[in-house]
DNA sequence: GGCTTCTACCTTGTATACAAAATTCTTGAC
DNA sequence: GTCAAGAATTTTGTATACAAGGTAGAAGCC
């Protein structure tokens, strides 16, 4: 999307601008910008207009505790409705991981990250939260891809995703839960990250 | 909502039919379309049009559960960051509950229900979980509402919401937040009636 | 008689034109 | 010189007209 850093925050969104910028009319620009601020990405204001809202430090960190969340209640789930498949798949997910790692491919890290995650999500067996997680995390996204630039991130990650495939795997649906919500939480470090990353990001 | 009873499962909603009913162009009324799309209540599917999308019992299920996870998130929370006058308002609520269902006034008990899980959802100290939450609850109201019709089920609901606060108060997360799920979560014969109400809703 | 294809009509999607509201600039008064 | 009020311009919101794609019906072929 074109709003990772071209447009800063509180910014109003010009509808004719836009619209000749896409070589399209108002009408079917105004239906995307509807659908932005359904996504949150933007707000629109009743005959004010729309504008692109960054969330701030706060609302950043209630996102993450929710995401926490989320993805501890699909691990929880999951260990009781795991398949053999699947827990084939992230174990191979997690060595695609290593692989990347060794490479120093992040791009390559981020894409086997991602389908851990996912695979994980799918696994509760109850799909409209599969479709809620991965809402959330598309939304967070941005934000999530800084915390791998945080030195030895990636290899902490690493034996975290470990330890949650062995939970799973042993169907200890409360030990799942508990590393994959400190695994995805923002604390210590990866806090003043975030923080810093925010900072940056307001110049 | 008008998708209350008034639109069967899978009607295609006619642009213009709707258009000279509202007595606006089709303009406002594709915008309001789209508001409706994301929310999830119709679907639309491109150069097709937009269908109502009532959920079927499987979706139910997994919505009702994954509310119930929210909400034990949030009285868990709400555990530790809880104020000593919202413990107060809960206590009020379920006082007014009770004489809701007292005078047999099934409103007046859903109206102070809804203030219950309002308070917990706000003294999460989560304000994107606190909306989250929201959000999903007004998806399920027309649905809640059934359950209230279940014989006793009132002051059993009511009962839970009295050990709910007391954990609360005792500041103990993990009571709280099993307490939450146990409240939110269908099961046994709220399943029953959910299902029974889905039956009589699709003729 | 049934299946396929072509055509006509209907519906969605997009552009443009117009109306209403808000902001800004200018002008006038204190 | 500053503040307020009004007018002009900009901008959002709505209506209408047009284009493109899809569906259904009719006609022709197997």
């Amino acid at each position: 999307m074109i709003l990772e850093g071209t447009f800063a925050d509180g910014q109003r969104l010009d509808e004719v601008q836009l619209a000749e910028q896409f070589n399209v009319s108002r009408t079917p620009l105004r239906e995307a910008l509807q659908r932005l601020t359904l996504s949150g990405l933007v707000e629109q204001i009743p005959r004010r207009g729309v504008f692109v809202r960054q969330p701030g430090p706060v609302e950043l960190v209630e996102m993450f505790e929710v995401m926490a969340e989320l993805e501890a209640v699909c691990a929880r789930l999951a260990a009781n409705r795991i398949t053999d498949q699947a827990l084939a798949d992230l174990k191979q997910a997690n060595v695609n991981c290593q692989r990347a790692i060794d490479a120093q491919d992040t791009d390559g890290y981020y894409r086997e990250n991602e389908r851990f995650h996912a695979i994980v999500y799918h696994q509760s067996g109850n799909s409209f939260l599969e479709r809620e997680s991965k809402r959330l995390h598309r939304r967070l996204t941005p934000f999530r891809r800084l915390q791998l630039r945080l030195r030895g991130r990636l290899r902490q990650s690493m034996s975290e995703h470990e330890a949650i495939v062995a939970a799973l795997e042993q169907g200890d649906a409360v030990k799942a839960s508990d590393e994959m919500r400190a695994h995805v939480a923002v604390q210590g470090e990866k806090f003043h990250l975030l923080m810093s990353s925010l900072k940056s990001a307001a110049e």
